[in-house]
DNA sequence: CTGTTGACTGTCG
DNA sequence: GCGACAGCCAACA
């Protein structure tokens, strides 16, 4: 038993993310333990393992802010938009109707 | 070992 | 309505 169970939440809940939905660092911390603790998932999404999705992760209004770690700039988007979800000027537009909460969806 | 930073969010002012 | 501060945990210098 690791302390960092958080980033195990962390890993696990970003690959739990079906296809064509995406998260934010807030639900998912929040999720783990705090709301406060989105910082935290960043921070294990840093580490981006290839069998991480992390373009599926982005800010609580659908701005792909963890897009500047990629590759280039338009990587993370060309992912989401390859899983349907529609992105312009890096922010999702239905993100409200792609968002999927693990608090919910999980319960 | 101690201090700061970090892909964020929420509340106070 | 906009601006600044606080909080969570882990890794790096």
């Amino acid at each position: 038993m690791k302390n960092s169970f958080f980033f195990q939440k962390v890993y696990d809940v970003c690959q739990l993310i079906p296809e064509g939905r995406v998260s934010t660092y807030g639900a998912i911390s929040k999720y783990i333990s705090s709301p406060q603790a989105a910082r935290m998932v960043g921070w294990a999404l840093n580490k981006c393992p290839e069998n991480m999705p992390a373009h599926r992760v982005v800010s609580k209004r659908g701005l792909l802010t963890g897009k500047i770690h990629f590759s280039g700039i338009n990587l993370m988007q060309q992912l989401l938009e390859n899983e349907g979800i529609v992105v312009k000027e890096n922010q999702i537009q239905n993100f409200k109707i792609v968002f999927w909460d693990p608090t919910k969806e999980l319960t």
